[in-house]
DNA sequence: CCTAATAAACAAT
DNA sequence: ATTGTTTATTAGG
């Protein structure tokens, strides 16, 4: 109901469901009315008959008669397919390639007949537990934070985590070992649980201008940090580290960072027939150099490649879900449109963080994000994204100026479609701009040094005991990945902290910003996909 | 051994 | 109470 109909119309796409032929071959996003659903419906039930299974065996609905079946081809009492995958086709069924929890559930209720009549009746169903679990447990899912109201996170996939990793089994470590000890561990931890002291975690709401980190690696940060204090041991288990050496960091990088460069991940795995190591090494210059200010330079090249590359992202992206699973042909235009605008949401959301750790989104988006808040009078979608990425108070000031309403982002951002980013661009002449961005300089440092400050204290401090070299020495060593994450980020934030301090350098978009009044000129010329 | 389903314990909101 | 995370158990390949 909530659904801005707009473009979403319906995602209840059926798979037919049949006993063996495989609802993945093709036939999955069409827009399929309700069709078939309650005749099939009936034929799911099978053995899930008491789904809900009593407490001690667990065994109840599962498999059963099902998995009998006819060579093994449904495992599962809806069909072959993993809660995974279902999870996967109900997220690329969304027109914005994005869902909330409940949304999915809905998915499922409506797409799965299996689901079906479970849907509503009690909430708490096991297979919803199962939803939550794999969409957790996979990496493949990648959880952005949403900015309208309390509304739970959105839920998307992971472009390049997916295919085949599971989770980032950080420290898998020690089950062999003392697999007991680590029950002990696990279960004193869990129900003794007083720790995560942290001073400011609870009080920092006012400062929570930035929702730090919605994500999962903030509940790990801490525990890392123990982590690090403690020295967990853990050597033994990755032997082939040593040889992955940097594709396992990346992936953890991906893991962690996906929301903030999901862009440049993009680009890079999908623009490059460059082997990896090459690729891991252009992320990682690409993020540094988004903060030298001879990016500009950078930025020019990169933006001429990703002229090219934007084309190809969208194949990415269809490859990888095509991997991840079935999702087949479906209409050309329209996904190009829907991953374009996807991908726009995609910056929006993840500039956010970018913003936080200066990482790497590509260029032009920076500069677009940077711009976009000190335009004045854009408009609604403007305040819309412009909300996005401030998050927050700013945000909601403007959102009263702009927008009284005070409705959901959501809504706003849904319908807006591909238009967003091409009406957004060309749009920076204009008188108060000139004025604007005198002005400009300044809230933007403000911002960077907030970042800064608020980004990471944690890792700052890290980083003031730990400067760069040591991360170098550490990283093959230890091939500790939060670790080199960390650096990495302590990297950024003491770079720009730095550069701030020092003043010497103003900006990169000192440069850019020059001639006030034409710099648009320049970023139309940048965006050579603008103009269509 | 690995994957996946399922149950359940909890932390946050 | 919902949403997320995480651990454990179990079954199947």
């Amino acid at each position: 109901m909530a659904e801005p109909a707009g473009a979403a119309a319906s995602p209840d796409i059926d798979p037919d469901f049949e006993p063996q032929s495989r609802p993945r071959s093709c036939t999955w996003p069409l827009p399929r009315p309700e069709a078939e659903t309650g005749g099939a419906a009936g034929a799911a039930e099978e053995g899930a008959g008491g789904a809900a299974a009593g407490p001690g065996r667990t065994e109840g609905a599962r498999a059963g008669g099902a998995a009998a079946r006819k060579g093994g081809s449904r495992r599962n009492a809806w069909g072959s397919q993993s809660y995974a995958e279902l999870i996967s086709q109900a997220i690329e069924s969304a027109p914005e390639k994005r869902l909330t929890l409940a949304q999915i559930y809905e998915w499922m209720v409506r797409s799965v007949p299996y689901f079906k009549d479970k849907g509503d009746s009690n909430s708490s169903a096991g297979w919803k537990n199962s939803i939550r679990h794999n969409l957790s447990l996979h990496s493949k899912f990648v959880k952005v934070h949403n900015e309208a109201t309390g509304k739970s996170s959105w839920w998307m996939l992971n472009p390049e985590g997916g295919k085949s990793g599971k989770a980032p089994r950080r420290r898998a470590a020690s089950m062999d070992n003392s697999s007991k000890l680590a029950k002990v561990r696990g279960k004193a931890s869990r129900k003794k649980p007083p720790l995560q002291s942290a001073p400011e975690s609870s009080a920092d709401s006012p400062g929570s201008q930035f929702p730090k980190w919605p994500g999962s690696p903030s509940s790990r940060s801490n525990e890392d940090s123990d982590v690090w204090n403690t020295f967990r041991p853990r050597t033994s288990s990755n032997a082939s580290t040593i040889s992955a050496r940097l594709s396992p960091i990346l992936t953890e990088q991906d893991d962690l960072h996906d929301e903030e460069l999901l862009p440049s991940l993009m680009y890079s795995s999908a623009s490059s027939n460059v082997p990896p190591t090459v690729t891991e090494e252009l992320e990682l210059i690409d993020g540094l150099n988004l903060m030298s200010p001879s990016s500009s330079v950078l930025s020019t090249q990169q933006s001429a490649s990703s002229g090219q590359i934007q084309r190809d992202s969208s194949f990415s992206l269809q490859s990888s879900n095509a991997a991840g699973q079935t999702f087949g042909n479906s209409l050309f235009n329209p996904v190009d449109i829907s991953l374009q605008s996807s991908v726009s949401h995609f910056s929006a959301p993840q500039t956010l963080e970018s913003l936080l750790t200066p990482s790497s989104p590509p260029p032009r988006d920076v500069m677009m994000t940077q711009v976009d808040p000190v335009l004045p009078q854009t408009g609604n979608r403007m305040s819309s994204r412009t909300l996005l990425l401030l998050g927050g108070q700013a945000a909601q000031s403007k959102m009263s100026s702009g927008n009284p309403r005070g409705k959901p982002a959501e809504q706003q951002a849904e319908p807006v479609g591909a238009s967003v980013l091409p009406s957004t661009l060309p749009i920076v002449t204009s008188p108060q701009n000139t004025a604007s961005i005198t002005s400009l300089k300044a809230p933007v440092s403000a911002t960077t040094g907030q970042s800064v400050q608020l980004g990471s204290p944690v890792l700052l401090s890290s980083a003031s005991s730990a400067p760069l070299g040591v991360n170098q020495d550490r990283l093959p060593t230890d091939l500790d990945i939060d670790m080199y994450m960390e650096n990495l980020e302590c990297d950024m934030d003491y770079i720009i902290n730095s550069e701030l301090m020092d003043g010497g350098l103003d900006f990169n978009f000192e440069p850019i910003l020059p001639t006030p009044s034409y710099p648009s000129t320049s970023q139309a010329s940048n965006h050579t996909w603008v103009p269509s």
